[in-house]
Formats: C-alpha cells, structure tokens, sequence
DNA sequence: ATTTTCACTTGCAAAATGCAAGTGAAAAGC
DNA sequence: GCTTTTCACTTGCATTTTGCAAGTGAAAAT
C-alpha cells in the first residue's frame, strides 16, 4: 500500500502504535527489561518463546530507530551491548499492563495467576503502578520477583 | 519454535495479548468499529491503510476464533455479515485508548490531535471513559464524531 | 432477466520469518 | 601469549506470510 513520506501507512494514533511495536517480538522484549531486567541479546534470545537470531537482532535495530530503545556499550564487557528503554519505551508500560490485565482475564491458564498482587494494583489504578514501575526500571530492576506470591 | 499442545508460544500474559491480536491489522479492525462504527467487511476494506481482501478475510476469521469477534448475519441484506465485538473484544477498547495516549504523546503529527478531548478523559481516567465508550459500542454507535473537536 | 453489489477465494510474486551454520572481536583459561 | 570460549551478531537458504489482481457465486437492485 502507499505510504505518507515517513513511511508510515498513516497517522491514525492506533496505526502509529502497530508500526512501531505491533509485531510478535517488540514487546516481548519489553516485557523481558520490565519484569526480568534484561539488557543484553543474549539474554533476550533465552526467552522461552525462542527468537531466531537473525529476528531478534532486526527488531532490537528497529526499537533503536524508533526511539523505544536505546543501546550502550557494556561498561566492563566490551563485547555486550546493552539495551535500556528510554522515555518512550518507558511509556509503553502502562500499555504492557492493560495487555496484562486482559489475558489475566481471559487465558484460564494465564502465568499472570502468579503475579496476582500486581495484576489488582493495575486494574486499580495502572496510572500510579505504572510510575512506581517505570522509576525501578529506570534504575535497571527487575520487578517481577517482589510481586511473586 | 515449540508451542503448547494449546498452540501457543507460552502463557505469558503478554504473549497471549500478541497471539491474539498482535499483529499489524486486527488493532485496525477494532478501531474501525469502535471509532467509526463499521461491522461489515465492505466497510473494512475502506479503510486508509488498505487491507488486501484475503489478509482482512483471514484475520477476521482469526479473531472470530479467539472470540474477540462475532459474526452475524445481517439483518435485511443477506449478503452481507456483520462483526460486532464480543465481551473479550469490548474488554480490548482501554488497550486500545492506552495505546493512542501514547501515540499521541509521541507522534508529532498524530491525528489524535482531533479528538484531544477524548484523549485527556483517556488521560484523566482510562477506566471509566472506557467503561462508557463500551456501553456505546455496544448499541452499534460511532464514538469518534462527538469527540471532534 | 440482466446488471451490480457484496463477501469472499484463488493464484502467483514478493517480503518476512525461521533455522543452521558461520564470523570476527573481546574475554577467560592455561 | 596462545588457545579456547563467549558474545553479538551475519549469511544463506527453505518455509511461511503478505500483498496484488483477477476471479466466483449468491443475493439485491434495476
């Protein structure tokens, strides 16, 4: 289809969001940084969902270009890169978290059971938690673990 | 990669949010009927990101399958079907709004500058407008025209 | 009775994905 | 310091998904 001169198929709000992270990858990778505190490809390629190498390193590129990730070198390991969320990539949690809540809601057999006092506090007020969240990630924890019941 | 007799990846909420609607259409379907009130194939293919009529036909029988949709005849023209939302689908409208807040945030020439009333309510309380925009759907109405600014 | 509308399907080309096997540079081990 | 291992990718190729254009069959409109 015809595209405007950014690339984009249009700026529809909802569009915007399925061009930038509306694949099968890009927020499993979020997921990944906010609820286990990885930062690095190899870590990332672990997942239980299993990237292929070639994918995983075309979406880390294109979360780059699109200003959702950033990449650093590693301070003391100068193979690894590693990967942080910025400003952008920060606001999509709430985003995350609505998601959360709909598959707690509807996957009987969701692993969203086990994290059930985090799933209350985002159906009460996700604006807040999402704050708290966004400030622990800023600083490179994992939430997933104090949220284990 | 291995996937659950189920079928899927995993049961990673995020990943059972992907599975079912994470893919560059099926957000734009929903947009569509809660926005601009459509329930037809007809109409969805109207759209300005130009679906291609095997891919549109193709995911609505995928979210027909995962009971995001359902399928109706049409009341007078017996060739058409409608679509309307189901529960599980009408419970994916403060996904949706999650999502355009952030679009508009961060896309400079976002068209959600249209309805910024619609996006400061979504910013305000994304649980209640949502709750409201849900019992509208629900009657088969367009929401987007009384947030025209 | 014929034409138009509608919701799709089919066939094929092009693009994206997935797998297995590299590659090159830095770190670790000896 | 020489070799091996670890790490972050890339490359080549098969498979799958997407996209375009041209049908098809049934119901509605003329």
């Amino acid at each position: 289809m015809k595209k405007t001169k950014d690339n984009l198929r249009s700026h529809c709000p909802v569009n915007y969001g399925l061009e930038a992270f509306g694949d099968r990858w890009a927020l499993l990778i979020l997921r990944d940084i906010v609820f286990r505190g990885k930062h690095s490809y190899g870590e990332f390629l672990r997942s239980e969902e299993g990237f292929s190498t070639n994918i995983l390193a075309s979406r880390l590129d294109h979360l780059v270009e699109t200003g959702i990730l950033r990449r650093e070198e590693h301070e003391t390991d100068g193979r690894k890169e590693s990967y942080w969320l910025t400003e952008k990539g920060l606001d999509l949690i709430p985003v995350l978290f609505e998601m959360i809540l709909w598959s707690a809601k509807y996957d009987s057999q969701s692993e969203a059971k086990r994290i059930m006092r985090l799933v209350e506090l985002i159906r009460d007020d996700n604006r807040s938690i999402s704050q708290k969240v966004m400030e622990q990630v800023k600083r490179g924890e994992a939430i997933v673990a104090e949220y284990l019941s």
